[in-house]
DNA sequence: GTACGAGTTAAAGTGCAGTTGAAGTCAAAT
DNA sequence: ATTTGACTTCAACTGCACTTTAACTCGTAC
């Protein structure tokens, strides 16, 4: 019934190696050892599920780490999802804007940069002895 | 004339720190000393500003190295932004797409994924000993 | 009985983009 | 003459998210 993290690895897609920091850095709780090894129970997917959910939604290990045991027991998962969800969208659409500017950026220069480009050659470090 | 090194952060808005590593990365030219000192020229800050618009369009240090000086002294400096540009934006296109993701996820885990974060709760580690 | 495969550990390494610290130098002001 | 303040160097440190390595332990198969 219990998995080893082999499985667990091949059926989650991480690493064995990054199960086992996952553990070390309390996103995961530390499995049950059938001598010394590992052995996962079923749910442990589930588990992880949330954790990729949450990584793929831009939080770091620590943040979700938060979002997981972070809080008082009396909040719920949904209001603890909640409270961490609102500010990470407003750092998502902070990034959003900041890759629009990017685009704008590398856009503009397409058309008109090229010229200040060109001033800027003046000062750049003399050709050849490229690499350092 | 020339700028100290303190002047040329203030002016800039980058640490002094942040300039000699810059000038360490390659992407500085080294200025003059005088007794042993940094002095620039006032145009250091035209390829500062370059500098920063790489940054912030998103280019990395070593990217930004090679856009200054790793290309074959035949291209113009026109043709070298092109080249990375046209990579960067699809880079950035992708990256956009994958915010967008992010924000869907954290939209539809606020709808629907609730249940499931309870299911996972089961999962979770023993209340109370919450950091480690 | 030994070889194999899958697991274990702790510690060190990676890459990025700088920052920090210690010890020293220098010109100018007091 | 000494203090001040701004600079200098080099090496080591930070934080993130893992990965890699070396030496070890198991259970199973041959």
């Amino acid at each position: 019934m219990g998995l080893l993290i082999g499985e667990v690895a091949r059926r989650s897609g991480l690493s064995t190696s990054a199960l086992r920091y996952y553990e070390r850095a309390g996103l995961l709780p530390p499995p049950m050892r059938v001598s010394k090894r590992r052995v996962y129970e079923q749910k442990v997917l589930g588990r992880i599920r949330i954790i990729l959910l949450a990584r793929h939604a831009g939080f770091s290990v620590k943040e979700t780490k938060t979002f997981l045991s972070g809080y008082p027991v009396s909040t719920t998962p949904a209001e603890r999802w909640r409270a961490l969800a609102g500010r990470k969208l407003v750092e998502l659409d902070a990034q959003m804007t900041r890759l629009s500017e990017m685009k704008s950026i590398l856009n503009d220069s397409f058309q008109c940069r090229c010229i200040r480009l060109e001033d800027c050659e003046q000062g750049m470090m003399p050709p050849g002895r490229v690499s350092r």
